[in-house]
RNA sequence: GGGCACGUAGCUCAGUUGGUUAGAGCGCCGUGUUGACAUCGCGGAGGUCAGAGGUUCGACUCCUCUCGUGCCCACCA
C-alpha cells in the first residue's frame, strides 16, 4: 500500500525543479516521436528563427510558448506528437551579419568560404536558441531539428525547383523586376514595405515639336531622361489635339510619343503624365502593353548612367535635387508643391525600390490565384478573421514570384547554362544538393555539350523558397536517409506563426504544397500576435540593450526572466492574451505568474498534510455520498475541465488560463481548502466518513488541477506529479498522463445552490471579522443568522454543519443580524469565542 | 483611399450564442498572523462599458454612423 507523504520543501525552488525536470525529460525521452505508437499524429510546423542577426526577446518566448501549450495538451489528449524545431540560417540577414562581423565582401571571398563563415556563425546561434527553448520547457523532439542550409534542406529546395520546372510552373524571363539598389538584388512583391513620406510634385514644362508648352506633373524629375511617352486621359478635352503627336523632353531633347490611357486622372496635376523606364509598376505595364522604348537610366547600384548626360554617376536622390534645380533655373518648373506619397521600399534595406532588367526565375502565381484562394479556404484558421489577410494578399498579387537573388549565401539553383545554345541543364535528382558554381553538370550534359562553355547559375534562391518547404522538410519529402519523419505526417496538423508573415511564409508554403502535392501543407493554422514592450511597441534591440542592469538582468530577455521568476512564470504570462492578439509585456505580470506557481506548491503542501496516510487505491466514498462542499468543488471542476478542453480544441489557451486562474484562486484556494480545514482541525464534530470524503475529493481535485495546469506550467506540475502522484499511480510524467475528462458521476444535485448560501453567509462573516479587526481563523462563539422567512431558515438550519465549519463558529443561532450578506434578506452577526479571549 | 482588429476600473486585460447590482490581476486604502502560503489572508474604494442613434420587454454584447488607436494593403504619376 502506498500512501501520501507531506511535501517537505517549504519553499519552492524553481531552479532546482526545472533542472530536475529537464533531466527527467531527457532521460525518459517522452517527447520523442514514435511512428509505431498507433496513436493519431499531431504534427506542428513552427517558425525556424533566424539564428544570427536578431537576439531573442520575450516576444519570441511568448509565441513559441503559446504554440507549446497546445502541443502539451494534445500529447496528454492522446496524440502522438511530432514536434520538430528548425533554424533559418539562410538569406540576407545572415549574410549581412557575417559581412559586418567578419568585415568581408562578397566580391572578394569565395562562395564556399563565405558559406562556411555563415554556417559557423549560425551554429553558434543555434546553440543559444536550443538552450533557450529547453529553458522555457518546449517539448521539442530535438532529433527532428533542421537548419535551412543543411544538406537535407538544400536538397529539398532544389528538388522543389526541379519539380516545378517539370510541371511547367517555373520560368526564366528577362523582364523589369523589383530591384533593391542597396543590396543590388531583385526582390519579390512580398519583400516590399510601404514608406509614407513627404515628396514634391513638380509641374514641368515639356514642349510640342512646334514649341507649344506641354506641362506634366511628376514627383520624380530625375526620371525625365528616362521618359519614353506622355499620356493623357482620352476624355480630357484639353489635350485631345495632341493624340498621336510627339513631345520634346527637356534636358535631353529627345522626342517621345503622346498617347492616351483611361487610367490617367484628369484632376491629378496637369492631367499630363510622363511615363519612364521605369518609375513604377504602371510604367512597366504601359511599356509592355504599348511597346514603348526602353531608356533605362538607373543602374543596379542606384546611380544614373550615361543616358542621363551630365547627371551620370549621381544617385537617384542627388540627381532629383540637381535636376529640379536646373529645371527651375531654366524656368521650366511651372509649379512645385508638397505632397504625401507612399513609396515601396525594400523590407530589409529601407531604400526605395527601382526596376531593373535582369534575367530571373519566376514561379507562376498570377494565373493560379483562384486555386490558391480555394486552398486558403480549405484551411482551418485560428483566429478565423486572419484568413482575410491571405485572401487580400492573393487578390492583390501583381507579379509572379521572383525567386532569383543576386546574392551569395543561399541555396543555389540546381542548373547550368550552355553559353552557345542558351540551353538550361538541370541537375540530376541524385546529385542534389548541388552547387553549380562548384560542381560539374551531369555526365549526359557534359557529353552532349562537349566543347561548349557551360556555366553554373550564380544567383541563389531567395530564402522563402526554402522556408516555404518546412512541412515537406519535416515530412522528409526527398527521402533523406536516416531522417525521422515520413510523408505519413503530411499534411501536418498545424502551422503556427505570427500574422505579419502570412503573405510570405504562410502563402509561399501553401503555394509549394499545392504545386508539389496537390494538397494543403497543414490542416489548420494558428496565428499569434506579438509580444510588445511597455509602450505597446514592437520590442527592439534597443529595449534589450537599454534596460540591462548591473547583474546582467534585462526584463525583455527571456533568460533573465526564467532565472529570476522561473520558466513557468514566463509561460503563464505568455498565456495571457487571446490567440492572435498582441500582448504587452509588464514584468509584474510575470511576477503574478510566479505567484500562482508558488501558491500551487503551497496548496499541494497543505493537501499532502491533510492527505497524510490516505490510500487512493482503497475504495473511495461515492460522489453522491460526499459533503456538499466536496460535491460542489467537483461540479466546478467538471465545468473547468470542459472549458479548458473546449478552448484547446480551437487553439485558445487563454480561455483555459483564465478559467483555471479563476477556479484555482476563487473556488479552490480562497474557499474550498478553507472550508475543509474544520474537518481536520475539529475532528470531534465531523464523522470519519466526512473526513474521508474530504480526502478523496482533495486528492482527486489536486490531481485534476495538476493535469490542467500541466500545459501551462510544465515544471511545477511535473514536480508535483513526481512527488505525490507517481508513487501511487505509476506513470512516467504528468506530460504523458491522460488529459482529464469530466467525472461522469458528478452531477449538480443542488450542492451549488446550497454552497451559494454557505458562501454568502461566509462573506458576511468575513466582512464582520474585518470590520471588528478579528482574525479570519479565530474561533467564533456564535454565528447569528437573520432569515427573511421560515423556508430560508429551514435551508440554513440544514446547512448548520457546513456553516459552522466554514465560519469556525461553535453555535448557530437565529436572530437579528448586523450586516447584509450577498443573499437577499439574510443578515448575520457574530460573537467571538470567550475562551480564546481568555487565552490571550 | 480600402481592409482587418481594437476602444470596458489609475494600468494590463476577461466578459462563450443579448438576461438580475459589469469581473480579474497589478496599483491604491484599511486590516489580520502560533494550525500551506507575508512569494499570504480578509475587507474596501474605483467604471455614464469611446460617443450618437437604432433593433428589442431587455444591449458591454446585435445593426448604422461618428471619433480615436494599431496593423495590413493601395500606381494617384
Amino acid at each position: 500500500m502506498s500512501t501520501i507523504k507531506v511535501l517537505d520543501d517549504k519553499n519552492y525552488d524553481h531552479e532546482a525543479v526545472e533542472a530536475e525536470c529537464r533531466d527527467l525529460w531527457d532521460e525518459t525521452r517522452i517527447y520523442e516521436f514514435d511512428p509505431q505508437s498507433g496513436k493519431p499524429v499531431f504534427s506542428i510546423d513552427t517558425p525556424p528563427p533566424y539564428v544570427s542577426a536578431a537576439h531573442l526577446h520575450v516576444g519570441h518566448a511568448m509565441s513559441y510558448s503559446q504554440a507549446e501549450f497546445i502541443v502539451r495538451q494534445r500529447r496528454m489528449a492522446g496524440y502522438e506528437v511530432f514536434y520538430p524545431m528548425g533554424f533559418d540560417d539562410n538569406g540576407l540577414p545572415t549574410e549581412r551579419y557575417v559581412e559586418q562581423t567578419y568585415k568581408v565582401d562578397k566580391k572578394t571571398i569565395s562562395r564556399a568560404d563565405f558559406r562556411q563563415l555563415c554556417i559557423d556563425e549560425t551554429a553558434k546561434g543555434a546553440v543559444t536558441y536550443e538552450a533557450m527553448w529547453r529553458a522555457l520547457g518546449l517539448s521539442v523532439d530535438w532529433r527532428l531539428r533542421y537548419s535551412t542550409i543543411d544538406d537535407h534542406c538544400r536538397h529539398t529546395a532544389q528538388a522543389s525547383f526541379l519539380d516545378l520546372y517539370k510541371k511547367n510552373l517555373i520560368y526564366r524571363a528577362n523582364e523589369p523586376v523589383l530591384w533593391d539598389t542597396k543590396y543590388e538584388t531583385a526582390l519579390a512583391q512580398a519583400d516590399l514595405e510601404t514608406l509614407e513620406r513627404k515628396g514634391k510634385l513638380y509641374d514641368i514644362r515639356f514642349s510640342a515639336p512646334d514649341g507649344t508648352p506641354l506641362v506634366i506633373s511628376t514627383t520624380r524629375p530625375e526620371l525625365i531622361p528616362a521618359c519614353v511617352a506622355l499620356y493623357f486621359n482620352p476624355e480630357d478635352g484639353r489635350y485631345a489635339h495632341l493624340a498621336g503627336g510627339e513631345a520634346i523632353v527637356p534636358l535631353t531633347g529627345h522626342a517621345v510619343p503622346i498617347k492616351t490611357s483611361a487610367e490617367v486622372k484628369t484632376d491629378f496635376g496637369t492631367g499630363l503624365m510622363m511615363v519612364c523606364t521605369f518609375g513604377d509598376g504602371e510604367d512597366v505595364r504601359k511599356w509592355k502593353e504599348d511597346k514603348l522604348d526602353t531608356r533605362l537610366v538607373i543602374n543596379q547600384d542606384g546611380k544614373l548612367n550615361d543616358l542621363a548626360g551630365k547627371y551620370a554617376g549621381l544617385d537617384v536622390q542627388t540627381a532629383r535635387g540637381q535636376i529640379a534645380k536646373d529645371l527651375r533655373e531654366a524656368g521650366l518648373v511651372e509649379d512645385e508643391r508638397n505632397v504625401e506619397q507612399a513609396v515601396s521600399v525594400g523590407e530589409r534595406s529601407g531604400v526605395p525600390v527601382e526596376f531593373a532588367m535582369a534575367p530571373q526565375w519566376f514561379v507562376s502565381l498570377l494565373d493560379k490565384k483562384q486555386e490558391l484562394l480555394a486552398r486558403g479556404a480549405e484551411l482551418g484558421w485560428f483566429p478565423d478573421w486572419m484568413k482575410a489577410r491571405l485572401d487580400h494578399w492573393i487578390e492583390g498579387l501583381k507579379y509572379d514570384w521572383n525567386i532569383s537573388r543576386q546574392r551569395f549565401y543561399g541555396v543555389p539553383f540546381p542548373l547550368w547554362y550552355v553559353e552557345e545554345t542558351g540551353d538550361v541543364i538541370l541537375a540530376d535528382p541524385e546529385q542534389l544538393p548541388v552547387d553549380p558554381t562548384e560542381d560539374a553538370p551531369p555526365q549526359w550534359a557534359r557529353e552532349k555539350y562537349k566543347g561548349m562553355t557551360i556555366t553554373g547559375e550564380a544567383d541563389v534562391m531567395e530564402t522563402w523558397f526554402t522556408s516555404s518547404m518546412t512541412p515537406l522538410i519535416n515530412a522528409n519529402w526527398v527521402g533523406t536517409p536516416g531522417r525521422i519523419g515520413t510523408m505519413d505526417v503530411y499534411p501536418m496538423s498545424v502551422r503556427v506563426q505570427a500574422f505579419e508573415i502570412i503573405r510570405t511564409w504562410l502563402f509561399y508554403t501553401l503555394v509549394k504544397s499545392h504545386f508539389h502535392t496537390g494538397s494543403l501543407p497543414w490542416k489548420e493554422v494558428m496565428i499569434s500576435g506579438w509580444g510588445l514592450n511597455e509602450q505597446g511597441k514592437k520590442i527592439s534591440k534597443r529595449d534589450l540593450e537599454k534596460f540591462t542592469d548591473q547583474d546582467g538582468y534585462n526584463r525583455y530577455d527571456p533568460y533573465s526572466l526564467v532565472r529570476r521568476f522561473g520558466a513557468d512564470a514566463v509561460r503563464y504570462w505568455a498565456a495571457g492574451s487571446h490567440l492572435g492578439n498582441d500582448l504587452r509585456f509588464h514584468e509584474k505580470d510575470v511576477k503574478a505568474g510566479r505567484k500562482i506557481v508558488v501558491k500551487l506548491w503551497n496548496v499541494a503542501r497543505l493537501a499532502t498534510m491533510h492527505l497524510e496516510g490516505f490510500d487512493p487505491s482503497a475504495p473511495r466514498p461515492p460522489v453522491a455520498e460526499r459533503t456538499i462542499e466536496d460535491r460542489w468543488v467537483l461540479v466546478e471542476l467538471n465545468r473547468l475541465v470542459e472549458t479548458l478542453t473546449r478552448g484547446f480544441e480551437t487553439y485558445d489557451y487563454a480561455i483555459g488560463r483564465e478559467a483555471l486562474e479563476r477556479f484555482f484562486w476563487r473556488v479552490y484556494c480562497d474557499n474550498y481548502v478553507e472550508l475543509i480545514k474544520d474537518r481536520f482541525w475539529t475532528p470531534e464534530r465531523h464523522s470519519d466518513a466526512s473526513r474521508l470524503s474530504a480526502q478523496a475529493t482533495l486528492y482527486e481535485s489536486l490531481r485534476t488541477l495538476t493535469a490542467l495546469f500541466a500545459p501551462y506550467l510544465p515544471f511545477i506540475t511535473e514536480a508535483l506529479f513526481q512527488r505525490i502522484f507517481k508513487p501511487l499511480e505509476g506513470g512516467v510524467s504528468i506530460h504523458v498522463s491522460d488529459w482529464p475528462a469530466p467525472q461522469a458521476d458528478v452531477v449538480d444535485d443542488g450542492a451549488s445552490e446550497a454552497m451559494d448560501l454557505v458562501l454568502g453567509i461566509l462573506a458576511g462573516v468575513r466582512f464582520l471579522r474585518s470590520e471588528a479587526k478579528v482574525s479570519q481563523t479565530r474561533r467564533l462563539d456564535t454565528l447569528t443568522v437573520e432569515c427573511p422567512d421560515d423556508a430560508t431558515r429551514a435551508r440554513v438550519e440544514a446547512l448548520a454543519t457546513s456553516l459552522l465549519a466554514a465560519t469556525h463558529a461553535a453555535r448557530l443561532e437565529f436572530g437579528s443580524g448586523e450586516t447584509d450578506t450577498p443573499i437577499d434578506g439574510i443578515r448575520v452577526a457574530i460573537t467571538v469565542a470567550e475562551q480564546e479571549e481568555a487565552a490571550e
